[in-house]
DNA sequence: TTACTTAAACGCATATTGCATATATGTCAA
DNA sequence: TTGACATATATGCAATATGCGTTTAAGTAA
């Protein structure tokens, strides 16, 4: 904006009810179901709803930073693929006070998924319910272990919905998949992984010519252990494949 | 967050220096060039440089009509494809205070865009320079009717490079092409739109059957008027594709 | 050694895309 | 009225990508 913008609409005592949170969607998958940790609250608004983490932007902080932080204060996860959702600013979305809240999306694979449920006892794993048919689909819903419904509070069915919306739209042309996979894994598991976000069946054959074609993808030459059955090759994420 | 950490890091005074505004990409064609309307700064800091309009968001204002009442103030433009693109948030971005910034992207038709220019003689149409290669490319540059390079305040080459990119992205999988378009075009019109957005040139007879496969779009039966040759047939966007 | 289970490779029909070429349809000037 | 011209629109075809059933390979376990 222009400065005279600025100082025409620059009004300290204007701000003090507006604040600036982060609140982060951590997803990983649980028995192949893509599953988001939320906590329940235990005071009003809400009471008892289940709601994403999140926290307060420092005052020095960049967005980013702050999703890193609660993501560590809150999981105990150090590292994660993270990157910004979609911000939500209704009015009255807490009842509280005038929050605008930047989502975040975190990615994470097995190994940083159950140190989070180790770390902090009160982090729920849950289980998304996320319908094919509506694009928009607020019509998401999720579920503990016993399959009983879980109610989010404020708008933060909306934000899931969101998030399962954006990774949808990002899996076939950008490799987020791997984000919810240790470092090696085999193509049933990315496979896994795919069709457990897009919420549909995928061709073996033409699943793994995709990936190998598209040059995400390494074979390693050694094979996974402990199977029953003839083990699959293991395969590495390449680094440097066609951006975002 | 829960309302302990609410109750624990709440406390008025923190929050005075921070501010949300909305930053708005007008963009719309010219010379079937990418062109964003901006405004000259007349006053520190950035003083003469170029900036995206803007605006404080309202206390009682959702952030969608904080941009859309800025589009409007500013350019007297009252509709337009509006879309939120992403939230710029480091600390230093405004040397004077806090400010986190919500950036939206307005696609404007040829009516939308000459309006704006008639309404607020202050806008100037900045060519757009996106290169192909980087992928989140900040080796964006904008220059005036002259050629010469405008210098962006702020963060504004950011905002303008991701706005951009994501512009690139939804290209051929969303109909966001269209909202550059008046009500009904000609089919060499959308390939330039998407030629000018995407950079690249693009097979004719191969774009109009991608087009019409997609079924975005539907003959009128009417030809354009006033060329010197073979009037192009004029199509309509359909309205009910599959969304976003 | 054989049954069993899953991995990985193969073959082929179909759909999509890139691209060159041919045909159609308007304007305009002789 | 006619033919040159410019662009729209249609067609044909090769190359590529995709869907999907079938076959072969490679391990475990009895």
């Amino acid at each position: 904006m222009t400065q005279d913008d600025f100082l025409a609409s620059y009004d300290p005592s204007a701000f003090p009810q507006l604040a600036v949170t982060v609140d982060l969607i951590l997803l990983g998958l649980r028995n192949q179901a893509p599953t988001v940790l939320v906590l329940q609250r235990n005071a009003q608004p809400f009471e008892g709803f289940w709601a994403l983490p999140g926290g307060f932007v420092g005052e020095r902080e960049t967005l980013e930073a702050a999703a890193l932080r609660v993501m560590q204060d809150k999981a105990g996860i150090e590292t994660a693929h993270l990157e910004q959702l979609y911000t939500f600013g209704t009015p009255d979305r807490d009842p509280r006070m005038r929050i605008v809240s930047v989502a975040y999306l975190a990615l994470l694979n097995e190994a940083a998924f159950t140190a989070a449920l180790r770390q902090n006892k009160a982090l729920l794993p849950a289980r998304i319910e996320a319908p094919l048919s509506h694009e928009d689909a607020v019509a998401i819903s999720v579920r503990n272990e016993d399959d009983e419904v879980l109610q989010l509070a404020f708008d933060h069915a909306e934000i899931l919905a969101t998030a399962i919306h954006r990774l949808r739209g990002k899996l076939d042309y950008s490799p987020v998949g791997f984000a919810l996979l240790p470092e090696q894994f085999t193509l049933r598991q990315l496979q896994d992984v795919h069709e457990a976000i897009s919420g549909r069946a995928l061709n073996k054959p033409a699943f793994r010519r995709r990936m190998q074609d598209k040059g995400w993808i390494s074979p390693t030459g050694t094979r996974e252990e402990g199977t029953s059955f003839r083990p699959a090759e293991l395969f590495l994420f390449n680094d440097r494949p066609q951006g975002d």
